[in-house]
This record gives structure tokens, C-alpha cells and sequence, in this order.
DNA sequence: TAACCGTGGCT
DNA sequence: TAGCCAAGGTT
């Protein structure tokens, strides 16, 4: 095994040059920020997350704001950041933080990994970085920083497997772990990124297994791709815009307008409805949720 | 376990 | 241009 002190030191003195300056990362930034932000940044690039969650920030700086908020409220605000059911799961967990921690994060991984939305990842996240917990820290970046560096693969297993985390434990320092955990994550979103690594600027490109190796390509199957166009999610989109756009219930042919395979839509709009982020009225009327 | 769940920028 | 990819979670 790789010594782990040979990663740290670089690592952290990278960070300490390159870190970008985000909102959520400042002194001032609260454990209900982190929250948000994590959900936020699930599958969302930096740049798009933002600005809703300065928004968001201003709107609801604390959980109980947005507990007091129906639902909908929460999804209209979660604009066109993707994955709407995100914003439901936030709503709900900021309504369980008030309900059963008195309004306050908690700060103990296990509490959060038992709200709406929070898995292993955002629990470990929320623990470490608004905490300061001794967590690993296992999001796609870490992930491939890891395979390369030590496995000297290019990519990580398509799921987390037992020995990824026991490595990234082990490499977990005694002190400092949530700053070496947020070091390791901007390492692989600036620098040894999935496409074009830029080992040139690498703080442990000495080091680096993969890049020792020759940078062999990915062995397995290709991945697979996640087509988009035509699909059910692309239709659920498009109805949830016209419901977010509209500051009232929207009739029916507002949203047979913006898709044309009927029996798609139909399946879409259910489908909408049953995850609770749509209701459909008795009047016949649909509109974000309410409760 | 693998499918499902949005959106848009980048190469 | 059309995939590829992005701080995952849930079922």
C-alpha cells in the first residue's frame, strides 16, 4: 500500500493554492448551508448549483423556513438544477430536522443518514465538512482519484465496493479529515477529472499509480450511456417546467401543449403525481404540491 | 443490483 | 455532433 503521507502533505498544500472560493465553504457558512448544497450538488455541476442556492440561502436560511413552505414552493425554487425530486427530499428533511432535532442539523452521521435524501455520501459530507467529523468521504472524484492514484485504473467500479472504502479509511488521517476529504474532492473536480486528467499540474503525478503505469485505458465495458431525448424523464421535465412556471393550477391542455405521444405523457404526468411532485385538482386543474 | 430520476455544458 | 459527464439516493 501507497504511504498515506506521501498523498497528504501535496494534497492539502495544493488545496491550500488552488481551493475555489465557494459560499458553503466560508467561515460563516452554517451546517443547514452545507445541507442544501450537498443535496444541491448530487449530479450538478458547481456553476449551475450557485446561484439557487444563494437564493435558497436568502429565502430559507434556516430549516424551519423551509419546513413552513408547502412543498411546491420548494420545487418552483429548485428552478432547472434537474432531479426535482431532490427539492421534495430537501423540504421533507428540513421538515424531520424540525420535527425530531429541534430545528438544528444534526451532526451525528448515522442521525442524518435516517432523513429524506441523505445517503451515505451526504451524511459523511454534512458530518465531516460542517462538523468537522472523521468520515471518508466517497463521492465520484474521490473516487477516481483514488483508483488512479492507487489502483492505477482509470476509472472506480461502477458501484462503491468494500474495498474502495476500506481504502479510503485507511488513508484517512487522524487529524484534519474533513479538510483532507474536501482537498481530495477538488483534486479530482479540477485536476484528475474524468475525461482529460491534467496530470501536468498534479500534486502527486509523482506518485500517481495510473500515471506510473502509462495511463492504461479503461479495461471493462463502456459504461453506459444515459440517453436522454424521448425518454420518460425528458417528458416529466417538460410537464414540471410548464407546473413551475405557472403561479397557479395550469388546465390540462397547458401541458398536453408541450408533448405530443399521448400515451408517454399520461404515464409521465402519473408518474409525477405519484412521486408527489404534481396534484391533480378536482376541477381538473394541476399544480406543484401543496402538502 | 440495476434501473430510474433532469439538465445543460463540454469535447 | 452526439455522447459524456456532473459533490447520489431510492427502490
Amino acid at each position: 500500500m501507497l504511504e498515506p503521507k506521501l498523498l497528504h502533505l501535496p494534497i492539502l498544500e495544493w488545496y491550500e493554492n488552488n481551493a475555489r472560493e465557494l459560499p458553503w465553504r466560508t467561515d460563516d457558512s452554517t451546517p443547514w448551508g452545507v445541507l442544501v448544497s450537498e443535496i444541491m450538488l448530487q449530479q450538478t455541476p458547481v456553476a449551475r448549483v450557485l446561484p439557487v442556492w444563494l437564493e435558497w440561502m436568502a429565502r430559507w436560511p434556516a430549516p424551519k423556513a423551509l419546513a413552513a413552505e408547502p412543498p411546491g414552493e420548494a420545487v418552483r425554487h429548485w428552478g432547472r438544477l434537474g432531479y426535482p425530486r431532490r427539492a421534495l427530499r430537501l423540504h421533507a428533511c428540513a421538515k424531520a430536522i424540525v420535527a425530531e432535532h429541534d430545528g438544528h442539523v444534526p451532526s451525528d452521521h448515522a442521525t442524518l443518514l435516517a432523513l429524506p435524501g441523505i445517503g451515505e455520501y451526504t451524511a459523511a459530507a454534512v458530518a465531516s465538512f460542517a462538523y468537522g467529523g472523521r468520515h471518508a468521504v466517497l463521492d465520484t472524484n474521490v473516487r477516481r482519484v483514488f483508483a488512479r492514484a492507487v489502483r492505477a485504473e482509470e476509472y472506480p467500479p461502477t458501484a462503491t465496493s468494500a474495498a474502495e472504502r476500506r481504502l479510503a479509511e485507511a488513508l484517512l488521517p487522524e487529524l484534519g479529515a474533513a479538510r483532507w476529504g474536501v482537498a481530495v474532492m477538488e483534486l479530482g473536480a479540477l485536476v484528475c477529472t474524468a475525461r482529460s486528467p491534467r496530470c501536468a499540474d498534479c500534486p502527486i503525478a509523482g506518485a500517481c499509480a495510473w500515471r506510473l503505469a502509462g495511463k492504461p485505458p479503461h479495461a471493462g465495458p463502456a459504461r453506459k450511456g444515459q440517453s436522454y431525448a424521448g425518454t420518460d424523464r425528458q417528458c416529466r421535465g417538460r410537464l414540471l417546467a410548464v407546473l413551475r412556471s405557472a403561479h397557479g393550477p395550469v388546465p390540462k391542455a397547458a401541458l398536453d401543449a408541450v408533448w405530443d405521444e399521448p400515451i408517454q405523457r399520461e404515464r409521465a404526468l402519473d408518474g409525477l403525481i405519484t412521486d408527489g411532485l404534481a396534484e391533480h385538482l378536482d376541477d381538473g386543474t394541476y399544480r406543484l404540491p401543496h402538502t
